[in-house]
DNA sequence: GTCTGCATGTAACTGGTTACATGATTAT
DNA sequence: ATAATCATGTAACCAGTTACATGCAGAC
């Protein structure tokens, strides 16, 4: 249920309309995160209902009436609490991408130990999948028809596992860090 | 719908049980597609009807009786035209994944097309998301707060973009290509 | 007179998840 | 005893997509 999520960090930012979100996730939010205007008028109302989110509605002329939204207390609360909470292992890039662009600096630290165990699981499925190579295929360009295909899938398991290895790596040396490692 | 394309694909390489498939998306499959058995006794029951697999039911002692399943030609051929059709521009790389491991010998050809259309598109957002970067933060090593938290998602695209293409690149250059680039 | 932008939604459907249900065999 | 493996499924729910619907203002 990320949409929430990425629907509170934006509101945090700034407050806007259903229309609006619906703009921002067009753009800068949607390279990482598309949602319809459908799915985002659903997911405020949702939202207004379990007390997330506000909204002022305001008349225009010419234009039809408008809702402004903005986030609750409750809402900042919920978003705080769902970035200091560990992810499944099958924690995507997107859903940690939503947390990293919507930690308040007081999560900061707890999202930092989050970042590191999702990276040392990408870490681990790269190995794996290097594993599955030199068992499976040890010598590639020898290879043809099904046995290069699956291959060639393989390799760009091994290739995606490393490029988020490597982003995150980059996350965590820039980020504020008050826990380096000392001595383990 | 690329779960039934998938399971296409896994029916094709070796006909199987409701459960084999299950086992084989949790093991090779799964590592770029999950999928849960309910949901491929589902899919398995909607492809039986519209004519994509069949299965002979097997009695056995001490179990229950199994269905195996296996492609039919009208499987096959819809497997062929969907692997030769291309994508929306969204296509991800779990789909394409799927396409590069199904393709039979003929389908070879039209998917190397596909693959440097999407390998393309990945160029262009990697481009797009680096002119991002020069004009909105142009010295990253700078930023605190939530400009560099926005700027850490950011890179996170750029280095996915760059990823896929390089994955791309790789498998273009691994296939067979009977097209090469003349003097274009 | 047509298209784009602003602004809201409903309805039907598809795909996927979670929980529940059954039942024998084999290994610890 | 207990858990894992083989083997099948249903039911309720949730998230997301596609299609449909309305209506004014301003630009071309």
């Amino acid at each position: 249920m990320a949409l929430e999520h990425a629907l509170l960090v934006s509101l945090s930012e700034r407050s806007g309309t259903g229309y609006q979100l619906t703009r921002r996730f067009d753009r800068s939010i949607g390279h990482w995160w598309r949602a319809s205007h459908q799915q985002i008028y659903k997911t405020l109302a949702r939202m207004t209902e379990s007390g997330l989110v506000t909204y002022v509605e305001q008349a225009q002329d010419g234009k039809p009436d408008k809702k402004v939204y903005s986030v609750t207390d409750t809402g900042r609360k919920a978003l705080s609490e769902w970035i200091r909470t560990p992810g499944n292992d099958a924690t995507d890039r997107r859903e940690l991408a939503v947390k990293i662009r919507g930690a308040a600096p007081s999560d900061i630290d707890d999202l930092a130990v989050e970042i590191r165990r999702i990276r040392d699981l990408h870490a681990e499925r790269e190995a794996m999948f290097l594993g599955f190579v030199d068992r499976d295929y040890p010598e590639p360009t020898v290879l043809t028809g099904t046995a290069l295909q699956q291959y060639l899938v393989l390799r760009g398991e091994v290739l995606s596992e490393r490029g988020t290895v490597e982003w995150l790596d980059e996350v965590l040396r820039a980020l504020p860090s008050p826990h380096p490692r000392s001595a383990d």
